[in-house]
DNA sequence: AAAGCTCCCCGCCATA
DNA sequence: CTTATGGCGGGGAGCT
């Protein structure tokens, strides 16, 4: 799910523009990113994102107002960024007519890049070189009919503020867009640097109501089916209690097969892939913020054991707890070693 | 370390 | 007819 394998490491980040982008939805995370380098900087951890404008050609690319972007960096296939954004256009259908070379730069990379994310109608840029087929994805809700048309194998969820989908990550609009870029920080060096720079951009990132501030990512997964929405609230708030799924089906009072279709519906996730996500991402932030000994992380999350935490990690991020500690947050007290 | 066990999930079909 | 739900059995991942 997470793609991330070098948490701490810098980031290459490439934005893609075209000719008519949308110059809102390019600055938002731009500024996203600059914002995180300067909290990184000033922690002393140095550059952590090194922020491209990418293009088809290299030079002046105007957007859809009167300023321009230079793209400092031709799309190359060969030279892959970690991150690279594709940003939207109001006039799409033209745009990806006028820009075959980015659909086919899309569909040499898709595979192999870390993580692919569109903002908005650039969706369509994703969609036309087949990376998204079979997967689900949001784009504007303005655009979400004529992209469900265009493109059959792609689930398009028209409700969705952002969609991430293995490694490719796709979103509404403009404040999506930023919600994006949040998460992509909070994957990489944590929640509080996350939350850090929505406070200086001014920005709420959403959060299910009434619990104290979670993750990003998982926020954007909240359903708004109610049945549904109060299960996920109830689940963040008895994270450490025993989560089956037959008991859950039963506080929805509804069969175990039908709460796992009701609720893939309505989230994305099965009902289980949403808990280890929620005890994942609470996990993280209870490493980042205290010096909790991993065993009682371990049981405040309801992971239960070091073991099994240890290998949620490893399967999410590629790394143990310990490792992540000390690539975030530097050395870990002698007292967990 | 390996083998068995448990739990989650899903395809398929029945029912309302 | 379509749509929502439930039951059954198997496959597979992860746990002990």
């Amino acid at each position: 799910m997470n793609h991330l394998a070098r948490p701490g490491a810098i980031q290459a980040v490439d934005i893609i523009v075209y000719p008519g982008f949308k110059a809102l939805e390019a600055i938002g995370p731009l500024k996203v990113f600059d914002h995180a380098n300067g909290h990184l900087a000033a922690r002393g951890k140095g550059h952590g994102y090194q922020v491209c404008i990418a293009s088809a050609r290299t030079g002046m690319v105007a957007s859809d107002t009167i300023m321009s972007l230079e793209a400092a960096k031709q799309i190359n296939s060969l030279v892959l960024p970690d991150t690279a954004i594709v940003v939207g256009a109001h006039q799409i259908e033209a745009a990806l007519l006028r820009c075959p070379e980015i659909v086919a730069w899309i569909s040499a990379v898709k595979g192999r890049i870390g993580r692919l994310a569109a903002l908005c109608t650039g969706s369509f840029f994703l969609a036309e070189a087949g990376a998204l087929d079979g997967k689900r994805a949001a784009t504007h809700s303005e655009a979400a009919a004529r992209l469900r048309d265009r493109y059959p194998a792609v689930t398009v969820d028209a409700g969705a503020a952002f969609v991430r989908a293995d490694n490719i990550w796709t979103c509404a609009g403009v404040t999506a867009g930023i919600d994006l870029a949040l998460a992509m920080v909070e994957d990489d060096f944590g929640r509080g640097l996350a939350l850090e720079v929505a406070r200086d951009l001014g920005v709420c990132p959403r959060r299910p109501g009434g619990q104290p501030p979670f993750s990003i990512t998982l926020s954007s997964q909240m359903s708004s089916h109610p049945k549904v929405r109060d299960l996920q609230d109830w689940i963040l708030a008895h994270l450490a209690d025993d989560l089956s799924t037959p008991m859950l089906a039963q506080r929805l009072a509804m069969s175990e097969r039908n709460l796992n279709r009701v609720f893939q519906r309505e989230t994305a996730n099965t009902p289980a892939e949403f808990i280890e996500k929620a005890r994942f991402e609470l996990a993280r932030r209870l490493l980042e913020d205290g010096r909790s000994p991993f065993k009682l992380v371990a049981a405040r999350t309801g992971f239960g054991t070091e073991e099994r935490m240890r290998r949620v990690f490893q399967r999410r991020l590629g790394i143990t707890p310990r490792a992540y500690c000390e690539r975030l947050a530097g050395p870990v007290p002698a007292s967990q070693a």
